[in-house]
DNA sequence: TACCTCTCCGAAAACGTTTTCGTGTTGACA
DNA sequence: TGTCAACACGAAAACGTTTTCGGAGAGGTA
């Protein structure tokens, strides 16, 4: 790369000092208006830019936030990393984005890393694997560093930070009403292993649905899908149960149960009612396109990031941790019947 | 935040130099065994960790590489941003993630505030505001600092950087040919207006392929779409002209004229035949599932940080930009016929 | 003449590293 | 006893900024 232009270079060709340059180049009424002039004009000619670096390192901050992302080809997960960086980029932020690929052990190396002072704060959603083995001590030796970390829709109870989360209770309680006051009573949830915190409050809210309606919940009905196996098989077994509705906790899921639906040529939504999570393209597209539960995943990006630069920013010592819940709302479509 | 243990701090507490630390640490021969054990057991046991803005400060690299794109809540960028991720990782990279949002002003800036020595080289595909302004000044001044970069995808010809494209014309000449082997002979059209230069390439190949195979190109057929605008009326249009296949530059579009096609009661693939681009979800999920041309946003990424940081690291000054071209490949589904 | 007050600028420290070079101590050897 | 090498460590510079403090010179006032 070409020599870069510093303070240093402008200095020795004017012959003044740093301090002259830096003050002149920041207008201070120190420097005569001459001299300011000289120099201003020098910079300008070669196109000076201050070496951020140098900035970050006295002024001891980075103004960079970093994201650390289960995947990032994901409806969802995109949405949210749009959303902080509109949240972050308003505030004079950059963001730096890294990817735990749902895996542990790079979720420990690049927490690890990005600590080092590369970033003012953290941003970030637990990897799958990481809820399975429940091993959250990297995240809790982040918090007694007391660097600024917001965790957002899958988080954990026992790290004391900043967290942002779906109401998942509340979601899957809605679309789990909706389906029976739109005449269903047989509804199967298709959902993650329990120890993906998410899957386990929505169908919380799925129980919760039934009971209050007085339908009797059948473990039948529930599946648990397992991402390591193939998953249209897992969902064709569904349909040997006798049903009128499924609720998935995502659109694949949802898409999926509407395609073998099809195949076996159940009509849809007059046989079968289905709805999906997470609003994102698929549900737009498919035909019939799906009723899901929207997560507002550009707001909550937002807010995440909006939560960490406050806390970045602000100078008192004390703070109670906050957990802010986006709620969710039905996208009615034409996967379901109309009341 | 908590305040951060540095080489100082040990140094002090353990009463040597700051250099012994330093040393130590390295596992310098320099240094006793007794020494090193010390320190090291100290900077162990309170958790040490060497502060990266200093390092980077002096040694004149961040290990950061810049990436720029349009928009991310799109599935080739955001596969293109997971394939930059993994290059970038194997080497000991990390990205700092921008958006344009598809605006010139705001390419501009961002530009600016990255080359001011937080990136050591950038990835970049061109906001669609600045190919119509056909303004690339900003680019060219990047070069003339030469700072390293790497365009992909949307590029621009003048710009002497390196670059990794897809093979447009020549996937678009393969789907065309591919529609009219399986008796099409009166193909639409969808793209985008003539600035967007990918848009003019995959449409370069479509008339390539309609010449070569003695069919006239009929200019009712070819709708440029403007995006400002309701796409599907716009998309609509076309159905009042005799067509037996479609094909469109992107999943949007090939998904949109499927649709419409249905609600006409239009049989796809028996009655018209529909091509897409980009192998996202949507292709996937639609159904019929759409036979669309996959652009391998992933190892177009990977290729684009692999030679960006060859850039980077290699030493000499004199230096050919290169363009990578990475052919497509026509993933078949169900909305085309079999030949 | 002595003192004071501006105006304008430079020296130096600080941020946290690494690295080159120098130096004091020890022991071996002639 | 004098010389030399090996060993173990420290001082200082460098990366590019900003900011505090001090000071030289000019001009005014008593």
């Amino acid at each position: 790369m070409k020599q870069k232009i510093t303070i240093k270079t402008i200095a020795k060709e004017l012959g003044v000092s740093t301090s002259t340059v830096s003050k002149a180049l920041r207008d201070s009424h120190e420097i005569s208006i001459e001299t300011k002039d000289r120099i201003k004009a020098y910079a300008e000619h070669y196109n000076y830019k201050p070496n951020s670096l140098a900035l970050q390192l006295r002024n001891q901050k980075t103004k960079v936030i970093g994201v650390i992302l289960p995947k990032i080809v994901h409806h969802f997960f995109s949405t949210v990393i749009k959303g902080v960086e509109f949240g972050a980029s308003e505030k004079g932020y950059h963001i730096m984005v890294c990817f735990s690929d749902e895996s542990y052990k790079k979720e420990v190396e690049t927490l690890k890393v990005l600590s080092n002072g590369s970033v003012d704060g953290l941003i970030v959603s637990i990897a799958n694997e990481t809820l399975e083995n429940n091993n959250f001590d990297h995240f809790k030796e982040l918090v007694n560093e007391e660097i600024p970390l917001v965790l957002f829709d899958r988080v954990e109870r026992s790290i004391l930070c900043d967290k942002i989360v779906v109401d998942d209770v509340g979601a899957g309680y809605k679309a789990t009403k909706f389906l029976i006051e739109t005449g269903c009573k047989k509804i199967a949830l298709l959902t993650t292993p329990e120890h993906v915190n998410v899957g386990a409050l929505r169908r919380e809210g799925y129980e919760k649905a039934l009971f209050e309606n007085k339908i009797a919940s059948n473990r039948k009905l529930i599946l648990e899908i397992d991402e390591k196996i193939n998953i249209e098989q897992q969902i064709e077994n569904i349909f040997e149960q006798d049903i009128d509705a499924v609720f998935a906790v995502n659109e694949i899921y949802a898409a999926t149960a509407i395609r073998i639906a099809k195949e076996k040529g159940i009509k849809i939504p007059e046989e079968i009612s289905v709805i999906g999570f997470t609003d994102g393209l698929i549900s737009e597209f498919s035909s019939p396109s799906i009723t899901t539960v929207a997560q507002h995943g550009f707001t909550m990006g937002k807010q995440a990031v909006e939560l960490l630069i406050e806390r970045i920013e602000q100078e008192t010592e004390v703070y109670q941790p906050k957990t802010i819940v986006i709620s969710s709302e039905l996208k009615l479509r034409e996967s379901t019947k109309t009341e």
